[in-house]
DNA sequence: CTGTTAGCGCATTCAA
DNA sequence: TTGAATGCGCTAACAG
């Protein structure tokens, strides 16, 4: 009550109740062979001291620290911060501590991030790697003798299991749907065009090009407002101007909303759009936005689960080393052409 | 190398290298009174194991842990993940973890994850209190012994510095530019009543009605886009329906949007539109929408910057207790009834 | 059921 | 300039 600054200890608590240190460490970790008055007693010192266990000393003892790592490229992002907090809620679950850090999708800011996490000795780790061919990350993991879980892009040569989704084939079944819609040019809008689930949403959507037998037609420059604008004014303008695009993620899909309306250029009678990535008012914009859905939450809970699941040392898991893989889900609105919204869920 | 679980120590270093784990100690640790010659050979151990200091050991003994806990309602929600994220970039500058956990604005889980936090021995905390008036928190906070900065609501009692933005000034201005408009029945549509910055918005508001002699309206329902539908209607459909609704936070501001697109209720001709806290296709949307902008990653940073001055030691922000208080920003764009969208900065 | 004790990895004495 | 010894708070092993 009055003591401010040091925390107490437990052999403070085991002194105010009278009994010794291991049995004041047995009742703080769940009372084993504890009696009943001295389960009191040490339960009303705790309180009156206001005790909480040294973290610290728990990991120098080398047991389980109940704490995990989440390495993510960004906090703020919408997808990693949906993934965070549905992995958030798992480890809660198992009443760890999820401990995040940020890369950048950046391989020097990745390193130093986990080794910032190693410090705290988590009993496992979450990554989503900046680059799935970054050696020097997999043979970290590998040495790191703890479980490793990647989600959302894989880490080659790591050994780890991963959570996908399944960005190729989603990218396909939208650039086909555009397809059936009759486009025959096909503008595919790329930015950061280095990152995995870019890589194998461009893959997808030139298969599904060259299926059809279309001319693929990438961009692979507008990073910011400003250019996008430009380099879409110019696809217009051209000789042979696209009639549909296809925006490999959200920002720049509402990017290219935002430069249609101010070019007036109507969709998608002139140009049809379609989106991977949802976003909040995809739905509510005039017209709505088709859109590829990702299954946010699941892949992060679903890479936690896997986690907790070879933490527990679950054996039959440890055999399964090809990448769980998830569903995105196609969600058809009116900016491809579409009329009819076939589901009103999304509303 | 060939090691995997059990991480290096430092007394397996100063081994490898054929010294003490004293002068490894001095080596790790910047190298004051070492050789060069014993520099260098306990540096090619440390190499050579891969060896990392044990946070662990180094907290036990008593010194900074290099952390800061962060306890924020929500980490998915964009408005704390920005928080988050611009306190993690001052955070990471003082070369130091942020720890963050989430509250749900329930006091029970905030006390909780606190007392999570608190194992980790964090060098100070930044907090956003469920409840200003938790007495309970503001206890904890003062027997602490560790610097504390909340922001974005304050916890009175507690003595520690907090960083808010001007919710009153801001809702009450918001409404004063509505009913300069001319709009004489501004309904006021809150959800989260209990929400500290809410009802500051909600006192703006009703302080702005007052001072032009106006007579309120406030609902306090409708939490979900149904029940939101259902009122909306109600209140469109009764006697003396409203002309003008102030929303008091985005999620109630992209809900009042959806629900008047589908009533086919033009903005603003038929009811005007006000919310508070921008969103990102808020310039998007057709009409545009006016919001009130808040200083986000500014209150994250400012509170971080704040709680690493304390903690560095600067006496003269010990006296400062009354709270840092941020502007907010009034965008006016057309659904308030503003013809003329002043900047362009926002699009 | 309970008290005592060793030792986790490290920084910091203190002696050499 | 260096090595050895101490103790941080805790849990697990063991002795009572």
């Amino acid at each position: 009550m009055r003591k401010s600054n040091p925390q107490p200890t437990l052999s403070e608590v085991a002194r105010l109740a009278g009994v010794g240190v291991g049995t004041a460490s047995r009742v703080v970790n769940g009372g084993v062979n504890v009696s009943a008055g001295t389960m009191r007693k040490v339960k009303s010192a705790i309180q009156e001291l206001g005790y909480m266990p040294n973290h610290a000393a728990r990991v120098l003892k080398g047991g389980r620290t109940k704490t995990v790592g989440l390495l993510v490229p960004s906090i703020a992002d919408h997808f990693f911060a949906s993934c965070a907090e549905a992995a958030d809620k798992i480890a809660r679950a198992h009443d760890t501590l999820l401990i995040v850090a940020v890369t950048r999708n950046q391989c020097g800011d990745e390193m130093s991030s986990l080794e910032v996490l190693m410090r705290h000795r988590p009993d496992g780790l979450l990554i989503v790697p900046s680059d799935p061919e970054n050696k020097e990350l997999a043979r970290f993991v590998r040495n790191s003798g703890i479980p490793v879980v990647t989600f959302d892009r894989p880490l080659f040569g790591s050994g780890c299991s991963s959570v996908l989704s399944d960005n190729f084939e989603a990218a396909r079944k939208a650039t086909l749907h555009l397809i059936e819609h009759g486009y025959k040019r096909i503008l595919c809008l790329v930015s950061e065009p280095e990152l995995y689930t870019i890589r194998e949403r461009v893959r997808g959507y030139l298969q599904a090009m060259e299926e059809a037998g279309l001319q693929p037609l990438v961009d692979t420059g507008p990073e910011d407002m400003a250019l996008a604008s430009r380099s879409l004014a110019a696809h217009l303008k051209s000789r042979r101007p696209p009639d549909a695009v296809f925006t490999l993620k959200n920002s720049s899909t509402s990017a290219v909303v935002q430069i249609l309306r101010q070019l007036r250029i109507p969709i998608p009678s002139r140009l049809a759009l379609l989106g991977f990535d949802d976003f909040e008012l995809a739905g509510t914009l005039h017209p709505s936005i088709s859109v590829v859905q990702q299954p946010i939450e699941d892949l992060g809970r679903t890479a936690a689960e896997l986690l907790f699941a070879e933490l527990e040392g679950h054996p039959s898991k440890k055999t399964r080393r090809e990448p769980i893989v998830l569903a995105n889900r196609l969600v058809l609105r009116r900016s491809c052409g579409c009329k009819e919204v076939p589901a009103r869920k999304d509303l």
